[in-house]
RNA sequence: GGGAGCUUAGCUCAGCUGGUUCAGAGCAUCUGCCUUACAAGCAGAGGGUCACAGGUUCGAACCCUGUAGCUCCCACCA
């Protein structure tokens, strides 16, 4: 079989996934394994592959294919998600391109192009993950809109509204005029703008004078209902019972006072607005103020405003400004640093505006959700998430869930002419439950809610929904509750935490077990990677740049949990240069099949290297498995890095390889064989392709079943330490060699012989790998001296390596004074401690020997070299 | 305004119970090498006031206090 050179991830990896597809690798049903579970956080299903769905899907194939291998039923369910209003605020676009207003449409109509564009668009992104090699289980892909899920989305809506936990009611809501929707908190994006304060004079009922107010909205005051002074601010407290006369519309309303307003602030003197703003809201229930809404839903302003009917807000502001200054009384305006909530989607400024909506009590609800991550039965990754996740829930507030748009799921209620409602699964039911009510009517005489609920009403119920199982209980009870769940910090309140919510609700149980929080991709100037800034890398393009692994490595190179990515291409660069590393070892091990003499036995060097490297590997892989015990992915991948890259390409490989021409043994080769075979067990959750490439090499596979997907997760076995201390000396043995070669120009090719005073440690084990690696013709051990020769020191051990020609011996003793000078400074600062009563007195006995050690150690040093000083005489 | 976190080499980060391998890793840089697996490589080297200032301790990157800078979350002050 010819090997390639160089290794083609592009064909490679395009062979091999669509071979696990082939023999259902990554399929899963229910067995009498213990299930390891992951739902991925559906992408919108109109989205397209960018860097952060690399990040965090690559994080989570990591996940289940070590699960896999290590024996779990693994599975990973793949889907996407209806996304309410970002899907339909895309087709509202896309149809106005096309000249075709939402307005014109039927809410069929528009529904049958917005499928249209979902099936048009939906699952790319599908697609793209395959190209990564994520190893989902695909038939498995669930949508949030498919006719089952979409069933439970409205089935958990009756339930909750049937048990009181959900309830229509009118509110100040944070309300879209472009989208014409209420949006959720989390849906508001507040900007840093400059805008101006403006200071009006309103005139004082029975009075000749004005009280000046300052306001950034003076087009609100067309709905102001009050004045409101602080009760202690001694300016204003004349004016406690008077009213005021609100300029232009010339309504007498009256002067309250509340600790609300601050006294600091502008004239410390607030208009109220009940209508339009959150706080003048609750000022105005708790002073019975009157509430006029004076603007329409798209942001005009309203019948009720009187003047200014039609007229947009912001045309209206820059008029009644005009206005009010030609009236006398605008008093000045300022520039005022502000915050303004924009809407996510359509980025119009937010209203806040008083709507009847539907509502779900979360209070009660959000109780176990709290406790059961305080408490860490749910475990977050990195814990600092439980501070906000715990400050966000004490002091959680009821969620609006209805959306006035048309793409999602529909609020199952029906009213009457008559402001009754009735909430039911169909018409029928509908028209049941109003008969309850001696209300006889037909299908005419009742309309549903045309609503849709929130899409984060539909996302909360995934973890179960997407087993079906809100109707049938096998693979739900089975596969839940799952395993790790892998997602943005940003979405820890949409999503996280209302899907444990749902999970207490539903299962009694929590829905996943660790919560792992990726960080932010960023460039390199520390700007989030987005599409409007053009400074994301295409993944596509990046992975047949790199290939799959390649930029799977980049991306989890500097990425620990909860920390943002500061993505650069080097990054991938550093992956695909791994891949050729291990490619290469492939290349040199796979080489020596035919060079093997049968009747060739173990070189004792070859037999301490394979011992050394089996230890070397068990040690790593406990490491490993801590490491991803606790989620330290990178660290688990800088530990892999090196295992293979320094342990065992540059020192095993080297210490077994035969010199050119020579042939090869068949211990070596077998354990060579195995080791690589462990090694790529280690490295596959990282470099699917790669590894599975290089499988099918090293040994005969049955297909599908030999498969390294499926490989076992390899077992830690015995760890001689001692054989690894050792092997730290022997390597500190060749640095000495190669050092006293370079700094001595004795080139690589010339054999040396070595001198060995072992009065310290060092283990004769090693010495065939000394001769071998160091090109040493001879080891001779000796008791004194060598005069005439190089020195250096490894674990109290002298190594003598006798003079060639032409030596540099007062350079040799300059380098022998720095020694000591710095040994004498190193002993002193221990003798020092040693030589304090309370630190003799005080540290414990462990680390008292230690430092009486130390000093030892530098004494006989200080020693060795001294006496290597007048043997150079 | 409320809360949380961060600051260690040029960059990205480890450093777990205060002491043992406490100043580390990878990348980058520099110096030699195209040495029969690999120049996408090999062999070496340099690089730090652990943000700053105090304190506790025999001993502090680590604990305490303060200062400065950065980041995130929540609230949304008209």
């Amino acid at each position: 079989m010819e090997i390639p050179s160089k290794y083609d991830p592009a064909t490679t990896e395009d062979k091999w996934y669509a071979y696990w597809m082939e023999h259902k690798l990554f399929k899963s049903v229910p067995d009498n394994r213990i299930p390891f579970t992951i739902v991925i956080p559906p992408p919108n299903v109109t989205g397209v592959l960018h860097m952060g769905h690399m990040l965090n899907n690559t994080i989570q194939d990591l996940l289940v294919r070590r699960a896999r291998m290590q024996g779990f039923n693994a599975l990973w369910v793949p889907g996407t998600d209806h996304a309410s209003i970002a899907t339909e605020a895309k087709v509202v676009q896309k149809l106005r391109k096309e000249g075709i207003k939402k307005s014109d449409l039927s809410r069929d109509e528009f529904l049958k192009h917005a499928w249209e564009w979902t099936h048009k668009h939906g699952g790319i992104i599908l697609e793209q993950l395959k190209k990564l090699g994520a190893s989902c289980d695909w038939d498995r892909t669930r949508f949030t809109m498919d006719e089952k899920y979409y069933e439970s989305v409205i089935d958990s809506f009756i339930d909750l509204h049937k048990k009181g936990k959900i309830y229509r009611g009118e509110r100040m809501i944070n309300w879209d005029p472009a989208a014409l929707t209420a949006l959720s908190d989390e849906e508001v994006i507040y900007k840093e703008v400059s805008s101006k304060l403006y200071y009006v004079k309103y005139k004082i009922v029975g009075s000749d004078d004005f009280v000046t107010i300052a306001t950034t909205r003076p087009e609100t005051i067309l709905g102001d209902t009050a004045i409101c002074v602080n009760p202690k601010d001694e300016r204003y407290k004349h004016l406690h019972g008077k009213r005021a006369i609100v300029p232009l519309v010339n309504r007498e309303v009256p002067i309250i006072a509340d600790e609300y307003v601050e006294i600091e602030f502008g004239t410390g003197c607030l208009k109220v607005t009940p209508a339009h703003d959150m706080n003048d809201f609750l000022l105005g229930e708790k002073h019975q103020l009157e509430v006029i809404n004076m603007m329409n839903d798209n942001g005009t302003i309203s019948e009720a405003g009187k003047l200014y009917i039609g007229m947009d807000r912001f045309d209206c502001r820059k008029q009644i400004t005009e206005d009010l200054d030609a009236a006398g009384h605008l008093a000045k305006t300022e520039e005022l640093p502000n915050k303004v909530g924009y809407s996510e989607r359509s980025d119009a400024v937010v209203e806040p505006r008083l709507s009847l909506q539907w509502w779900v009590s979360m209070k009660e609800l959000s109780k176990p959700a709290l406790d059961n991550v305080m408490n860490d039965n749910i475990r977050f990754f990195p814990p600092k998430f439980k501070n906000s996740y715990r400050n966000w829930m004490e002091n959680v507030k009821d969620w609006c869930i209805s959306r006035q748009l048309w793409w999602g799921h529909r609020i199952p209620a029906w009213y009457d002419g008559e402001g009754d409602f009735v909430v039911a699964k169909t018409e029928a039911e509908a028209i049941a439950a109003f008969s309850a009510k001696n209300k006889n009517y037909t299908a005419a005489d009742i309309k549903q809610d045309p609503d849709v609920l929130d899409t984060w009403f539909s996302s909360w119920l995934w973890p179960i929904s997407v087993f079906d199982g809100f109707y049938t209980k096998e693979e739900v009870d089975y596969y839940y509750p799952t395993n790790d769940l892998v997602t943005a910090p940003e979405i820890m309140f949409f999503w996280v935490a209302r899907m444990i919510i749902a999970g207490y609700e539903y299962r009694n149980e929590l829905p996943f077990r660790n919560v792992y929080y990726t960080g932010i991709v960023r460039d390199k100037q520390g700007r989030k990677m987005s599409k409007s800034l053009g400074n994301s890398p295409d993944p596509i393009e990046l992975m047949a740049k790199f290939g799959a692994d390649g930029v799977r490595v980049g991306m989890l190179l500097s990425s620990p949990a909860g920390n943002d990515l500061p993505f650069d291409e080097s990054l991938c660069e550093q992956g695909r240069n791994f891949a050729n590393k291990i490619w290469n070892a492939f290349r040199l091990v796979k080489g020596w099949e035919e060079k093997i003499d049968p009747a060739l036995s173990q070189s004792p060097a070859s037999k301490i290297a394979v011992e050394w490297m089996q230890s070397k590997f068990n040690s790593v892989l406990k490491q490993l498995n801590d490491d991803y015990e606790k989620f330290r992915i990178s660290e688990a991948l800088m530990n892999t890095y090196k295992l293979v890259w320094d342990d065992f390409c540059a020192w095993y490989l080297e210490m077994v390889k035969p010199p050119f021409g020579s042939a090869m043994d068949k211990e070596t080769y077998h354990a060579s064989v195995a080791i690589f075979e462990n090694l790529l067990k280690v490295l596959h959750p990282f470099m699917p392709f790669l590894t599975e490439e290089i499988w099918s090499y090293l040994g005969e596979r049955e297909p599908g079943k030999g498969s390294i997907c499926v490989a076992s997760w390899p077992e830690v076995s015995s760890i001689n330490e001692e054989l690894i201390a050792d092997f730290t000396t022997f390597s500190e043995v060749i640095i000495g060699i190669r050092n006293v070669r370079k700094e001595n120009n004795i080139p690589n090719k010339e054999s040396v012989v070595l001198h060995i005073n072992n009065s310290g440690k060092n283990s004769p084990n090693f010495d065939p790998a000394v001769q071998h690696l160091g090109n040493v013709s001879s080891i001779n051990y000796v008791t004194d001296k060598v005069s005439g020769s190089f020195m250096f020191i490894v674990n109290q051990s002298e190594y003598f390596i006798p003079f060639t020609e032409n030596v540099d011996v007062e350079g040799e003793k300059k380098k022998i004074n720095e020694e000591i000078d710095y040994t004498r400074g190193f002993l002193k600062s221990v003798e020092s401690k040693l030589n304090n009563e309370k630190f003799v007195n005080n540290a414990p006995a462990a680390v008292l020997e230690g430092e009486r050690k130390k000093q030892n150690d530098a004494l006989s040093k200080i020693k060795m070299l001294e006496e290597k000083l007048t043997s150079l005489n």
